[in-house]
Formats: C-alpha cells, sequence, structure tokens
DNA sequence: ATGATCTATAGTTTGTGTCTATTTTGTTGG
DNA sequence: CCAACAAAATAGACACAAACTATAGATCAT
C-alpha cells in the first residue's frame, strides 16, 4: 500500500472516473488503472464498481475513503506543522545544573521557561560536573549549566557570564569591617570549606594556592548550604558565589569583595559539540542568560 | 515524503542505528543513508544527529516520530480493519421500497435490520418502481424491494417470494360467505382500483384482462390505504396484497382467497446488474426475505 | 596508534511505476 | 439496431528511483 495509490484512489473518487482523475493527477490513465488494480489486489476485494459512464465505490471502497483521506492529510500536515511546531515551543528539552548553581538560578529559570514555552517539556537534572558532562556526551542531556573549564573534546560550551567569589562572613570575624579586603588576609581566618567533588571547591582551593593563600580549614562539607549555615552561626568565613549572596534574604551573614585579585568562576552552557542544539535548548540558554541573578 | 521513508525512519530511532536499522528492514545499510537524506531534505532540516556510536533525534526529528508512528499504525491498520468493519454491519446502505410493499414490511425490516447492525446507516426511500430503478441504475439506491417483472437489463433481481392476491370485501357484499370465489365473480361487485402508476395496479388489471373478467371500477386512487378505506367503508371490493390482509388489525375488512386463478404478485431485490452486492445488502435482502409477513 | 564499527558516497543493477499504443467494453445517438 | 463514441483494461517500451556492492571517511575502543 504506497501514498501514490491513496492519492489515486481519493482522486477517481473525487472525479467520479479514472480518467478524469488521471488527469488531476498528471498522469496518464493506465497508470491509475494499474495501481488500483494493485490496491484491490492488496486488500482482497475491488474498491469500485467499474460502470462504464461512471465508477462507483463498493463497500470496502467506501470504508476506506475516509481512512485513506485521514492518511494523506496527516502526511500532508507533517512538513508545515513540524516547522510550526517547533516555533511554538513544542518537544522536550532535558536539562542539567550542577548543585552550586542550581539552587539560585533554577527556580527562576524554570518559571520563565515555563512561562514562555507552555507547550514544552522540560526535565532538569542536578548533578557534578563530571556526570553532567558524561550525560551530555551520551545525548541524554541537551543542555548542561556548569562552570568552566570543560575540558572535554566532545563538549562544546558557551560562555554565558563572569560570576565573582565574595568573601561571606558572620559579624564575628573582623574582616566584616574591612574596607578593602586582600587576599592574603583570608588566612587569618578560620575558613569553611567546600567539598572538591565540587568545581567550585576545586576552584576555591587552586585560586587560594596561586594566591599564595593557606588556608586555615576548619570544615569540610558537601553542600553549599551547609557553608553558608556554619558561616551564619560564625564558625568561620568563605568563598561563595556572587549568586548566592543576592538569593540570600537573611542578615546573619555579610558578603564582601577582594580588592587585589578577584576571585571568579566562568558559567557557561555545555552542549554535545555535535550534537544540533535545538530550538528549545537555545531559547533555554539565553533564559539562563538573562535570569542569572547578577 | 514515502511511506518505507518512515519506516526506515522509525527502525532507526528504535534500533538506534543506520546499520542495526538496515539490518531489521532486510535492506541495505546504504539505502537508509539515502533514504533519510532525501526526508531531511524533504523537511529542510536533519533528523538525526550522527554521533558515530549511535544515532540521537533531533528536535525536528522528535516531533516526527509520533506522527510518522500513527501514519504507519493506521496503514497496517487498514487491510484487517476494513474486513473486519465489514463484517461488523459498518457502512451504509440505501435502500428503496415501491409503495405498495413499504407500510407492510419496512417497519419489521428497518427494526430488525438496526438491531443486527447497530453500526450501520440505513437509509430508505419510498417511490414507484420505474424511480426505484433509475436510482439503483444512477447507483443513488444500492437495494431496491419492489415487484417482479424488471425489463431494465441493468437490473439483476432477485425473487423473495410469491404473494397471493386477496379479495377485500366488507360485509356488505354476500361475496363474503363464499366458500370458493371465482374469478368471474369479481365483475359482480363494484370495484375499488388502485391507479397504475402503481405497478399492483397495473397489474390487477392485465389479471382480470387475462381472466377475461370486465371489472365494475367505481374508484381510482393513487393509494393502498385510500382503497382499504373506501372498502371498509363498503363502496366496493378489491384486490390487495397479502401482506395488507396481515397487516390489517380491525376485523371491518374480510380477506378471501380465489380459488380458481390465484392473482398474485412476485416480490424480488432488484439491484444494478453490474455492482458488487454489499455485505449489508446481501443481508438486507435476506432479512426482507424473512421478514416479510406471510 | 591501530583496528573495529558505523555512516556517507560512488557507481551499477534491478524493479516498478509511467508512458504510448491498442483492445475491450459499455453507452449513446441516428 | 447499428455505428460512433467514451472510458477502462491490457501490452510492451521506457525511465526513474530505490536497492545493491564496493569503498571511503569518520569515530570510538583497545
Amino acid at each position: 500500500m504506497e501514498i501514490h495509490q491513496l492519492e489515486y484512489f481519493i482522486a477517481i473518487v473525487e472525479t467520479g472516473g479514472f480518467s478524469r482523475a488521471a488527469e488531476r493527477c498528471n498522469v496518464a490513465q493506465p497508470s491509475l488503472s494499474q495501481q488500483i488494480k494493485k490496491l484491490e489486489n492488496e486488500i482482497g476485494q475491488p474498491l469500485f464498481d467499474r460502470l462504464g459512464r461512471k465508477v462507483v465505490l463498493t463497500d470496502i471502497g467506501r470504508l476506506l475513503l475516509p481512512r485513506a483521506s485521514a492518511i494523506l492529510k496527516e502526511l500532508q500536515g507533517i512538513k508545515v506543522d513540524l516547522q510550526s511546531e517547533i516555533q511554538d515551543g513544542h518537544g522536550t528539552l532535558i536539562v542539567g545544573f550542577i548543585p552550586t548553581i542550581a539552587p539560585f538560578v533554577l527556580p527562576g529559570v524554570i518559571r520563565r521557561f515555563s512561562k514562555k514555552f507552555p507547550n514544552a517539556t522540560l526535565e532538569v537534572h542536578e548533578d557534578l560536573t563530571d556526570k553532567l558532562i558524561h550525560k551530555i556526551v551520551a545525548a541524554e542531556l541537551d543542555v548542561g549549566i556548569t562552570s568552566l573549564p570543560i575540558k572535554n573534546t566532545l563538549i562544546r560550551t558557551e560562555e554565558l557570564l563572569t560570576e565573582p567569589l565574595l568573601v561571606a562572613t558572620s559579624q564575628k570575624y573582623d574582616i566584616v569591617n574591612r574596607t578593602a579586603i586582600q587576599v592574603k588576609e583570608l588566612d587569618n581566618f578560620p575558613f569553611i570549606a567546600l567539598s572538591e567533588v565540587h568545581c567550585l571547591g576545586e576552584q576555591v582551593q587552586s585560586f587560594c594556592y596561586q594566591q599564595d593563600v593557606d588556608l586555615n580549614i576548619v570544615c569540610h562539607t558537601a553542600q553549599l548550604s551547609t557553608v553558608k549555615n556554619c558561616i551564619a552561626l560564625g564558625l568561620g568565613v568563605s568563598l561563595v558565589p556572587h549568586a548566592l549572596a543576592i538569593n540570600d534574604p537573611s542578615d546573619q551573614i555579610m558578603y564582601r569583595t577582594i580588592s587585589d585579585s578577584v576571585p571568579q568562576r566562568k558559567i557557561a552552557a555545555a552542549v554535545h559539540a555535535r550534537r544540533r542544539l535545538s530550538f528549545l535548548g537555545r531559547a533555554f540558554i539565553e533564559i539562563v542568560r538573562s535570569e542569572y541573578p547578577t
């Protein structure tokens, strides 16, 4: 059963004859006879009664008609509909965030995305950079929001913004009163360190190493929110993302900028280097870029 | 956009690769590459991202998938469904009755038919024989229930039964007391004649002519029910179909058999000689045959 | 780096749909 | 009722397009 056979079938029904249908289909009449015969053979019964003057549908033919019409209509629709559905934001997008970005960014991004693309399905993962990258490579994830650098050659990154890291402290430490904090001063205070399984933890460590700061680490924790709680309790100071500061409604923690050598991390969108970025994926990245708290 | 292209597309999605899909489809791998490329050209965008190890759908591809599946499923369904729908009595049947049959037969036949084929649509026409035949020839009618003979060569008839015509009279005429009525006696009573536009009227006339009976016609009417009413009022006698007698619940009219030469008409189903009789049409004829009051 | 695996490309072959020409069948008009 | 006409079926040639084989190019795993 072929498409053109159904087209011929419909044309014959609508014109009431093989010859007229052939004219409409821009083919010779014998082609129709032949193709309809094939169709009839496949179905096992004649579709038309040939009455000389005109042809009329048999009972089988009458039942075939609406089905054939529906199929042709769907086929017709595909080409136009696919493009318009894309533009209307239909589809599924699977994205990932690293844990040191997710809590500050994800809620706003999801809200904005859902509002802009009500027809879309958004699936959000939260994972460490390595896992995220792995899933992107495996094409299980369309876009990952993470921090640079990413070394994997199968990953293409698009830098979104550069986020400074701020000194977070409680009132307990007099660093809070300094107008211009020097990097070197960090080792004067107990330091709450984020685990190095997070790229942010790693970045803080390597920043301090490069700046010759020998941190006085009193605590290693696996979650940024734990770091925050420790600082609020006056257990020490830390370096935290700017977005966390913005997102902190309480006034228990003070955030201060380092003046001589600003630590920072680059936030980027990571996608599979060899996959085409979907319409929704592109839109999502732009939403993250504009919604990132700064 | 061709069916086999959609089949290949689905196979690639399900197997995750061109080579595996080719194996499943029993074609060589280059055929798939070629056909998918054609499909992609037609749609205007790639359907797959080729990632070496596996291929994954693009956003367009993901939207195409459910549509392609639906179309293939419908196509698959056609062959089996058409046959089973026929057997389940789906479809439309257009039938006709002549006026001297319709009132006695049509109600019962419709009830029985509707009960047996709840999925069918039955359209009933009531018309004189000529009109009926004309519509059958024009393929506007599938089956006509009429009376023989039909001379048209484009019509094929199937005799259903032979129906005797009875003498209908009121108590007023002493023909009602006779045990064996002779044809010749008919001219002793005023006769209520049915118009010759009806084949029944014609048949009564020609019967009497053949039997050398010179009817004493006191009334020509166009409807059988008028004939009946006239008889009930004692205006005369007539020859009426057996089915009318059966259908008459009152006891105002007496029906008597002619003993020496029974007038009768042949009831038949008429169909287009060159059309295939549909399943419903066949079933309908059998229902008329069995439901005809005798 | 090297071999294995997978897709793309090139060129050839095969199959099938389309065409022209003709026959058959059925309808219409004189 | 026969001739002329109209429409579908059939036959055979042709052409296009899908399939195949062979091979190249690319990517992933060892």
